[in-house]
RNA sequence: GCUGCUGUAGCUCAGUGGUAGAGCGCACCCUUGGUAAGGGUGAGGUCGGGAGUUCAAUCCUCCCCAGCAGCACCA
């Protein structure tokens, strides 16, 4: 016989015995104040209900399963069992917020002792010892100031501060899994044994600080992830084994393409096989901007502060900047400089040369640059987030009336460039006016509706994000999500008209007079590192043919066909393929296996019959079988496969 | 930067208050093998750096550096 309880927008539960007919169930809730039941509970089932209900009812509950619900009901009872468990182990430990969060939740505690590891065990073991105690969880609204009261005796500071944060007074709501209660909007499940004993499991221990806030004290928080069924906790647990598998610092080491070390953190030093992928992306990237109407730069590393001080970096970034000060015994002039954070003034100064016309523009000028940034030690995170790296960097230099032009263009030329690298859907965030922004109401008008006018032009669809963008213009941020669902920030399009008024840039308009342009900052890929970061995880290091490092290896079976081997790679490059032979005194065996490892696309077997018919045994990465073909053809095919998307 | 954890051979990792080990990799030898690891021998380590405690420190304590997870940050 079914049991069922339904849940509230308000958190109410009621409950109904088992017997009871849906017409019944309609009727009772019709009487109640609630005008809409969000979720009902079958058995612990969760199941998402339609109003109103009626004597179908009985299919609503029984048919419309909400496995995101489901999962969050879940997560929310178990954040709370957790805490329960931690104060019931450690009492003295204070407790703070838990939120659901994406595949699980956490808790914030805060407690002298830092937890360890073994406490996870601990932890657990008394959590499931609660979810068997089946305790009934209920509800109470107390009044603002009984609960204040209450965690002020009960040396909950955080609590109390929680609630004195929450406008309005009407009163609160509580929650009591068994004996234990916590501040919580609801809805949880009706008792602890509904949550499933066997599909959670706590993850790590990591410092985060209260709300957010770097001045505030630090806490503990303790990450779980929870499903509704083991099944299902069984498969995200396989799923981040493989995660770890494509990170690109691993897959980095086995393809050989990078290393990084102690004397410089956040650097990359390149090997002959990162440094081909990085090369290869940014020839493409080169060819692309010049068939783009960009006019390629460079600009120095080493740039004295007063650039930085006209620019108004050294005002707000002086922290995260290499300054470069000469020893004062070796110094000719004084002078303080720092390595360049970014390409911006840079270009500025290379507009300022000569006088520019309105016949100049737009003017598009791009640098692949290389910049530094000290970033602060705890953000360094492999290729992706680096001290040194390199932006596909363009300033274009245009009027009021462009912006929106530019804007469309780029779009379609970054959304061109994604889809030949693996990347045909991405998402745009439109980001406005800020509060505290410089400029009058009428120019924002015009500028937010030239790069919303720009994003329909090209057919796609944005998310807003008011209020995100920079103090002087609006921006568009392009993102992607990788093969393993995480979203990376990547493209960038900014409109602004402060450095150029900053750094004194003009050009003549046609009546004469001297007029300020917009400078539009726009990257495609970011910086090459992160970037590269991205494709190696996307693609689990199986790069585009294109792009991979090393694309064939000829591997001798015996070393009769050594010579061969050779006359094979000569064939390949000369038909553009990066071929190399491996003529190892190993078996087949080994280089397949160690050149499947590192990640080589094609393996071209020969012994004694190939050396005879002049053809080549073909194995594909990831494929078990192979084939015989006259080695003129795969030369053919792989010349064309090599070949880069843009020149197809 | 903050909290916690980690740092032993090129890589992955054991280990001990009396100055170190495995597997893979590397070198050499044998093996000429038809699609994911053939066999043998050998070389290789200031146990992240510095200071302290101790008769003695890779191991214990403190400081520093770097990495990892998360938080904060990302012009």
């Amino acid at each position: 016989m079914a049991q069922i309880s339904l849940t509230f927008p308000d958190g109410n539960a009621r409950q109904y015995v088992a017997g009871i007919t849906p017409a019944e169930v309609a009727a009772d809730i019709s009487n109640s104040l609630a005008k809409k039941a969000i979720s009902a509970h079958v058995d612990g089932q969760h199941w998402d209900l339609q109003w109103p209900i009626d004597a179908d009812a009985s299919i609503a509950i029984n048919t419309m399963k909400d496995e995101a619900a489901a999962n969050e009901l879940v997560r929310h009872d178990l954040a709370h069992i957790m805490a329960r468990a931690v104060q019931e182990i450690w009492p003295d430990t204070k407790v703070t917020i838990g939120p659901v969060i994406e595949n699980g939740w956490y808790y914030d505690f805060d407690r002298d002792e830092p937890f360890t590891p073994e406490d996870l065990g601990l932890i657990e073991k008394k959590m499931k010892e609660i979810i068997n105690l089946r305790d009934a969880v209920r509800t109470e609204i107390w009044p603002r100031e009984k609960a204040i009261r209450h965690y002020h005796d009960n040396n909950e500071p955080y609590k109390v501060e929680l609630i004195e944060a929450i406008p309005g007074n009407e009163p609160l709501r509580m929650y009591w899994h068994g004996d234990w209660q916590d501040l919580c909007r609801g809805p949880h499940l009706q008792h602890t044994g509904q949550v499933p004993a066997d599909a959670f499991k706590l993850m790590s221990i990591a410092g985060a600080y209260w709300r957010g806030d770097s001045d505030r004290a630090m806490l503990q928080r303790i990450y779980g992830v929870a499903f509704t069924g083991k099944e299902k906790l069984k498969e995200y647990l396989t799923f981040l084994e493989e995660a770890e598998k494509r990170d690109h610092r691993r897959l980095g080491r086995e393809m050989d393409l990078f290393h990084m070390q102690e004397e410089a953190p956040g650097q990359v030093f390149w090997h002959p096989n990162g440094w081909t992928v990085y090369t290869e992306l940014q020839d493409y990237m080169r060819r692309k901007q010049r068939a783009g109407g960009y006019k390629e730069i460079n600009t120095p590393q080493v740039v004295d502060r007063k650039l930085w001080e006209a620019s108004g970096h050294w005002d707000k970034y002086q922290e995260h900047m290499f300054i470069v000060e000469v020893e004062e015994e070796h110094a000719r002039e004084k002078a303080i400089n720092a390595l360049k954070p970014m390409n911006c003034p840079c270009h500025v100064q290379v507009f300022n040369q000569g006088l520019k016309s309105y016949r100049d523009l737009p003017l598009r000028f791009a640098e692949f640059g290389s910049c530094s940034r000290y970033e602060p030690s705890g953000a360094l995170h492999g290729i992706m987030r680096v001290r040194g790296f390199t932006q596909d960097d363009a300033h274009i230099f245009c009027t009021e009336e462009q912006i929106e032009a530019e804007c469309a263009r780029f779009i379609n030329f970054l959304a061109e460039i994604y889809a030949d690298l693996g990347f045909p859907e991405f998402e745009i965030k439109f980001a406005t006016r800020p509060e505290k922004r410089v400029g009058s109401d009428e120019s924002w008008d015009h500028v937010e509706g030239a790069l919303e006018g720009a994003i329909k032009a090209t057919g796609r669809t944005f998310t807003l994000e008011p209020g995100d963008g920079a103090f002087y213009g609006p921006k568009l941020d392009f993102y992607l999500t990788d093969a393993i669902g995480r979203v990376w920030q990547c493209g960038t399009f900014q409109v602004d008209p402060n450095l150029p008024e900053r750094l004194g840039a003009t050009y003549i308009a046609p009546d004469g007079s001297k007029q300020r342009p917009y400078m539009l900052h726009r990257a495609t890929l970011g910086s090459f590192e992160r970037f590269i970061g991205i494709l190696i995880e996307n693609s689990a290091g199986r790069l585009p043919f294109w792009l991979a490092p090393r694309q064939v290896v000829v591997a001798p079976i015996i070393s009769e066909a050594n010579d061969y081997a050779e006359e094979v790679v000569t064939t390949l490059r000369a038909a553009g393929v990066r071929a190399e032979a491996d003529l190892r005194n190993e078996k087949i065996n080994y280089k397949v296996r160690e050149h499947s490892v590192g990640k080589v696309p094609v393996i071209l077997a020969v012994g004694m019959r190939e050396v005879e018919d002049k053809t080549v045994t073909v194995r594909r990465l990831g494929e078990k079988q192979t084939s015989v073909q006259p080695l003129t053809d795969v030369a053919e095919a792989l010349s064309k496969e090599a070949t880069p998307p843009d020149r197809v």
